[in-house]
DNA sequence: CATCCACGGGAAAAACAGGGTC
DNA sequence: GACCCTGTTTTTCCCGTGGATG
């Protein structure tokens, strides 16, 4: 049934990618001042989860990569790189510049002095996720340096401007904008039937089928290549030549459920732990919660960081926070 | 309108990490 | 190996803001 599992993957990056074309071809045309050793503008890309940012950026990588020889290209999860030191050592990790670099020996702004001192090809930085940078100053020294230039990549567009300090918010206003938007159902179904045609037996799956998956994606292409995957195993270890309408009924709350459980991976132990109450009671306010907490938890940390674990929860989709104040009310997400 | 909670920014303190020294 | 040093990271403390409530 499966003849490659990479493509079924979610990091994997397609040759060629589908129905992204004017935000392909606006993207290239920004950058294209590098090939003439110019440095671009920077691009902001905004829009849902699953809708080919980050996927649009790494192909533009690649495509820099073949196309011009003198440019280099570093991608930064922000997500993963939330902190100035950490988001700076993989730029300079990346560009092979980190080899004699000991927390030690090497003075507050050593770092910053490296990303100064950089005098190879001109470069694409790509910070992805970047409202989940702690210290923007990082946005601040790139900006400054002409031999690089950015992608920045977020959700919500304002989230970017909101943690950028002054000096920077007024030069960002003017930068280029990209918009992506959640993906038609048609869209995602050519999209996972290309997956199909490079990684599966053929006529495994009807378009039918596609489209219920689509349908239950509800334009998120990570959820649908993600239900797909679940598919695609059941049939393979079942032996089955084709995949079958109930596989897919159960794929698709197993398709979720994976992509859900990949976050709840990443929790801490406290964070589950509040995971779990929220996750018994279905709706929960906050003192309710704070005292189940300290009662279940071996040393229970401050209220101050409770909160600071909640909301890094609500970032990655696992949690929904409603109110803003005294009417906060905590529950899962679906 | 006073009071009560809850949030979240910011600063400061505490904990941690990886190196060196004796 | 116990100990120190320095920069990083996590946690806590302080506090202004703001909706809810009586």
């Amino acid at each position: 049934m499966i003849t490659d599992a990479r493509v079924l993957r979610q990091e994997f990056v397609p040759g060629d990618l589908e129905h992204r074309d004017a935000e392909t071809t606006y993207l290239s045309e920004t950058l294209a001042p590098i090939a003439d050793g110019e440095t671009p503008e920077t691009v902001i890309m905004h829009g849902p989860s699953g809708v080919g940012k980050t996927c649009v950026a790494k192909y533009m990588g690649d495509q820099l990569r073949q196309k011009v020889l003198d440019a280099e290209f570093q991608y930064v999860n922000c997500w993963q790189h939330y902190s100035r030191y950490r988001a700076l050592h993989r730029i300079l990790e990346g560009l092979g510049q980190t080899l004699d670099i000991h927390r030690q020996s090497t003075p507050r702004d050593e770092l910053f002095e490296r990303l100064r001192q950089y005098d190879g090809p001109p470069c694409v930085v790509v910070l992805d996720e970047v409202d989940q940078l702690e210290d923007t100053s990082l946005l601040y020294h790139l900006h400054e340096l002409s031999q690089f230039s950015m992608i920045l990549i977020a959700n919500r567009e304002e989230a970017i401007l909101r943690t950028v300090d002054e000096r920077l918010t007024s030069r960002l206003t003017g930068s280029e904008r990209i918009r992506f938007d959640a993906y038609h159902e048609d869209e995602l179904v050519s999209i996972m039937a290309a997956r199909v045609r490079w990684g599966l037996v053929e006529n495994a799956i009807q378009e039918e089928q596609l489209r219920r998956i689509a349908d239950a994606a509800a334009g998120d292409a990570r959820i649908g290549l993600s239900i797909l995957r679940s598919a695609a195993r059941r049939a393979d270890r079942a032996g089955d030549d084709r995949i079958t309408d109930g596989q897919i009924e159960t794929a698709i709350p197993a398709g979720r459920e994976e992509v859900r459980q990949k976050s709840i991976e990443t929790l801490i132990h406290h964070q589950r732990v509040l995971y779990r109450i929220i996750e018994d009671h279905s709706e929960i306010e906050p003192s309710e919660l704070y005292d189940a907490y300290r009662e279940r938890v071996e040393e229970p940390k401050s209220d101050r960081t409770v909160r600071n674990y909640l909301t890094k929860m609500v970032h990655y989709n696992l949690v929904i926070a409603d109110g803003t104040s005294r009417d906060r009310i905590y529950r899962l997400r679906e």
